[in-house]
DNA sequence: CCCAAAGTTAAACAAACGTTTAAATTAAAC
DNA sequence: GTTTAATTTAAACGTTTGTTTAACTTTGGG
């Protein structure tokens, strides 16, 4: 084995398994799929993991940590107007979950679905936490008088439901956007730019006070 | 076995694995589940749909005929306004997909974890023929000069987005929006209304050509 | 009444599952 | 160099999986 794989064999398990779930769901997939695509022994998962849930414990306790500092500096910046905060956390938020689009399809997916109720309120800690984030945001603009008077709950669903239907079911929106469909980065390349145009066109419109009713 | 019961004893296996499907997940539902829950013998699901994936697959079509026929409908009645067909559509989707939000569930799992290319064929398709109706409205009000220019595709995904976080993300919007989670029925007449006013809202501002940039 | 078709059953099938074992190998400490 | 711990391995464990079998009961038409 080259030196450069075996420097952190847990993490290489955790990359290969976080694939295998977006694809093929957590039940749809077998500790020998991830063992034989990871080309470790069947054993060494329980070894590292214990289990295959607590696999997917570690999993999510690993990748969730990613986002919420950059959010939370973003608030802090006490010299953005409203309306700059709004569209550095839509660049933020569209480029985020494009990176790691294949965990947040396993966030999905898990959080219907798993008999776990740690995993569930562990899912569910995490999705708070980073909504409350984006509340401040809108909530800050409404008392400076420039952002309308909104369900904020639903309007960050929007927001965040917008993004999870382009990456959850990105073959539907590849045909349905014309765009052929290739690998990841080009996907990327090609949506992302275009999601950021159209949500901040769609909060710009959505917020301003001169749209009050 | 009560008459009533005896009936249509596939409709009630179809009723039981939906249930079950959208709970667990398709990977996380054996066909031994399905049976004891339906009261049916395991050899009962093999005889009647010839296999689990049969099974699911006989799911997905008696249920997706279900909304095409109303949205179709919508569209030819003439007289409606643009902005009144929105708030039509926006209303019948909202209660559609509550209706059985627990396809929806399955539908969307599905098509990110089947590994079978005609369950994705179908999901794709039932989905794709249903968002072409709703374009038809924006399209429609874009030639009266009634809506500005948006991205039309990116607008549906942004009101089927909001619809289905809801719906998939049940326990957690039940915490951000402060309702108890109780019944189905309790959480639908609390959220409906809610999304019903909000959706509109959103689309009134992000359509009306009077906010053209 | 009979008999073929449809429906229903318990039992069995091989394959795949997550996990454990106990022996073998490697690494690190002294 | 020896010893202890950490890592890795192939094999096996007992369940559970989806599906099939072959026998049994029910049904409805002639």
């Amino acid at each position: 084995m080259a030196p450069t794989e075996k420097v952190d064999k847990r993490a290489h398990i955790l990359t290969v398994a976080e694939q295998l779930f977006a694809d093929n769901g957590f039940d749809g997939t077998s500790v020998r799929d991830i063992a034989q695509l990871a080309n470790v022994n069947l054993a060494m998962i329980s070894y590292y993991f214990g289990s295959k849930e607590k696999l997917l414990e570690a999993l999510i306790e690993d990748r969730a940590g990613y986002t919420l500092g950059i959010l939370e500096e973003l608030n802090k910046n006490q010299t953005l107007t409203p309306w700059d905060k709004v569209d550095r956390q839509v660049e933020h938020y569209v480029d985020k979950i494009f990176n790691n689009y294949k965990f947040h399809c396993i966030m999905s997916q898990q959080y219907n679905n798993t008999r776990s109720t740690e995993i569930k309120e562990l899912i569910i800690n995490i999705k708070l936490r980073n909504l409350e984030e984006i509340k401040k945001v809108i909530t800050d603009g409404q008392k400076k008088k420039v952002f309308r008077k909104v369900d904020v709950e639903l309007t960050m669903a929007s927001v965040f439901g917008t993004l999870m239907q382009i990456v959850n079911s990105r073959s539907l929106y590849c045909r349905l956007l014309k765009v052929e469909e290739t690998d990841d980065a080009t996907y990327r390349k090609k949506i992302a730019p275009r999601i950021k145009t159209h949500l901040k066109q769609l909060l710009r419109a959505h917020l301003d006070i001169k749209n009050e009713e």
